[in-house]
RNA sequence: GCCACCGUAGCUCAGCUGGCAGAGCAGCGGUUUUGUAAACCGCGGGUCGGGGGUUCAAAUCCCUUCGGUGGCUCCA
């Protein structure tokens, strides 16, 4: 048939084309730039291959190699390249699974030899060649018995059982690339050629379909690029990401350690590391007496009868360390903070009148992870958790909320993240609470985030099995987000310790319970500053805040009068009177990234005045970093104090 | 927990196919008194993660154990 069809393009207009006509053939017509340029095409928004041939009227746009979905076809073609490539330099290998994911891309292989990091050398060279011979991806569709048949007899056990569970309407899609076929919903590059910017990256083992009944398979990570600015701007990324790493920093700096004697994730806090947290949590607590908050604290330990009627030793138990025993009584480390702010609320009445209730506190809880996923600061197993709990009335429930709320982002914002992500999680699969009760509170929180204007994204069941969850991530220079703040509902605990307040007719009723942290754990958070800074860390919070610095012997005695006098005045000072020469006292004290040195000589001395250098903020602040030049003492200090305050 | 990789001086790391444990930095002692990212000389420091085995001989090969790291959700 001849017939013509209607293509529109994204600008509105519209072309006809023969019937039948491919995707390619119309991307060309469009511009030869753009043909060029194509990876796939959607057509009325599904992603098609180049070769797809167009048979009724549609709405049409090319997916350019630097659009997120391009770069999607781009990143699944090289897995696919890497398991061609994999497949001829070991037979015998079988393939399993090969999407593109956020970064990049991975293909799962079940092989009995491990795969070393010059197997990925040569893969890489393999895939390489294999690009450079420039063979055609060509789609093609098969029965399922068809499919079947084939990759049995290649033994290829994974894909077999793939294609059994596809659903019978489905045709079943494949992609052939030279001899390498691989079952596959497309779409793909047309040749292989058009991969050009690629890198392997790492091996490593991953569960068959993720469940750890399955058999462990290698992974092989790669990353894939449009262009190689793009390929080498990301691997340049990923040795930042290696320089920021908290674990490193943590060393370098002198800030943490985890010993191995004592267990891992369990945190020591070094001098340094210590008046960093100390600044945090001062600051948080005078951040929440403003706000209407006390402060309690409860014990580390407790009897788990507590925990029995808070419900979590039921749901938790896998979590929490096992009981200990004391004076014939099961004792439990404390993995939860809730329970004791519950049982200081419960030992009065409340009235409606006192209502919002809050109370805070920097409370330690002890979690049971298992030794696979501890990670540094981020992932461990003693940790202190900035909770509040607020017990408040139905009609305050919106503006507590909003409340937490603002705070979070002025909060999170006074330590430099500025840019967040929200989320609203609703009821998940395991429930407690009525159906009812959850659309309220849903709402209410639905309402606090719209009525203030709030850009928020929906996680739909992600809630928590007591109540529907706000949760706020910020974004750190490098574009990761990580998880900070988390606003609870929480329908279980008040229910559980039969809590109440004395409402306007003197009635005991139920009040509602919001369950908050906003900086998460302070572990984690701390890991995340010095990550977010790289080690720079602001004035307010360094360790040191400047370092007095001698030119030579003949200034001891004047610097040891500046240094005191510093001291006098509250900042953290270190002194550095040795007999090193000046540049290795300073470059000591930059590599201590300690961020104003004071440098006294003669000449100083003579005009009581002061050189002042300031250490370098990272790549993303050089500009006031280097020798700002002299001034007397009362400047330098009116400018510390202005910097202190602004907490930039 | 599971799979892979890694454990050598306080730190960063070298030590190839088995043949006397090394460097730089840090530390300590001395010399130097210095002008914006490393002065010079010297000294001390290691059961090569632990245990077992193979061998005339093991940091090196094998087994085992402990610890660390990466990963184990993102629909073929």
């Amino acid at each position: 048939m001849s017939d013509r069809i209607k293509i529109t393009l994204p600008d509105g207009s519209v072309r006809e084309y023969d019937s039948g006509v491919t995707a390619l053939e119309v991307v060309k017509s469009i511009g030869p730039g753009l043909a060029k340029a194509a990876v796939a095409v959607l057509v009325d928004g599904r992603p098609v291959d180049l070769a797809a041939r167009l048979e009724r009227d549609a709405k049409f746009s090319a997916l350019k190699g630097d659009s997120p979905q391009g770069l999607e076809v781009i990143r699944h073609s090289a897995s696919h390249l890497m398991a061609q490539a994999v497949t001829e330099l070991h037979p015998g290998t079988r393939v399993a699974i090969g999407p593109a994911i956020e970064d990049g891309f991975y293909y799962d292989f079940d092989r009995e030899a491990p795969f070393s990091s010059e197997d990925l050398e040569k893969i890489e060279k393999k895939m390489a060649e294999l690009a450079a011979g420039d063979v055609p991806i060509e789609r093609r569709e098969m029965g399922r018995a068809e499919a079947l048949e084939h990759f049995r007899k290649l033994g290829e056990g994974y894909k077999v059982e793939l294609i059994s569970e596809l659903p019978e309407s489905e045709p079943i899609s494949f992609y052939r690339q030279g001899d390498f076929i691989d079952l596959c919903r497309g779409p793909h590059l047309p040749s292989t050629g058009r991969l050009k910017h690629f890198k392997l990256l790492s091996v490593a083992g991953a569960y068959w379909r993720g469940s750890e009944k399955n058999k462990m398979l290698q992974r092989i990570y790669g990353t894939a690029f449009d262009k190689k600015e793009q390929l080498e701007a990301h691997l340049a990324k990923l040795e930042e990401v290696k320089k920021r790493d908290h674990r490193r920093l943590g060393k370098e700096l002198d800030l943490f350690s985890i010993h191995e004697e004592v267990g891992g994730g369990l945190v020591h806090w070094h001098p340094k590391g210590a008046v960093m947290r100390d600044i945090i949590e001062t600051f948080w607590k005078a951040e929440h007496r403003k706000r209407g908050y006390q402060l309690a604290i409860t014990p580390h330990i407790a009897s788990e009868e507590i925990y029995r009627r808070s419900g979590h030793l039921q749901n938790y138990s896998d979590l929490m360390y096992s009981a200990m025993d004391i004076d014939g009584r099961p004792f439990r480390a404390k993995p939860m903070n809730c329970p004791g702010h519950i049982l200081i609320y419960k030992t009065r009445m409340h009235s409606y009148r006192e209502m919002p209730y809050r109370i805070g506190e920097m409370g330690t809880v002890y979690r049971y992870e298992r030794s696979g996923v501890l990670h540094g600061l981020l992932r461990v197993r003693g940790f202190t958790i900035d909770d509040a709990h607020i017990f408040c009335r139905p009609d305050q429930l919106e503006a507590e909320v909003l409340g937490v709320y603002d705070f979070a982002t002025f909060l999170l914002g006074s330590f430099g993240f500025k840019d967040l992500k929200v989320y609203l999680a609703t009821r998940p699969e395991k429930s407690v609470g009525a159906d009812a009760d959850w659309d309220k509170a849903t709402a209410a929180l639905r309402a606090a985030l719209e009525h203030h204007g709030v850009a928020y994204q929906l996680d739909e069941g992600g809630g928590a099995f007591y109540g529907p969850k706000i949760d706020l991530k910020v974004l750190d220079p490098l574009g990761r987000e990580w998880q900070c703040t988390t606003i609870q509902f929480d329908f279980n605990l008040p229910e559980r310790f039969d809590i109440t307040y004395v409402d306007e007719s003197g009635k005991q009723v139920r009040p509602f319970v919001v369950h908050r942290a906003l900086l998460g754990s302070l572990e984690r958070f701390f890991a995340l500053l010095v990550e977010h800074y790289a080690g720079s860390f602001p004035l307010w919070l360094s360790p040191f805040q400047l370092a007095v610095l001698t030119i030579t012997d003949a200034q001891t005695e004047y610097a040891k009068t500046l240094f005191d006098k510093f001291e006098k005045l509250g900042f953290r000072v270190k002194a550095n009177f040795g007999a090193e020469k000046i540049g290795a006292k300073i470059r000591d004290a930059e590599m201590e990234k300690i961020p104003y040195m004071v440098i006294i000589g003669k000449k100083e001395e003579e005009d009581k005045q002061v050189s002042v250098r300031r250490h370098g903020q990272g790549p993303f602040d050089k500009l006031r970093a280097g020798d700002v030049g002299k001034m007397t003492v009362e400047e330098l200090v009116d400018r510390l104090n202005k910097e202190v305050v602004q907490r930039g």
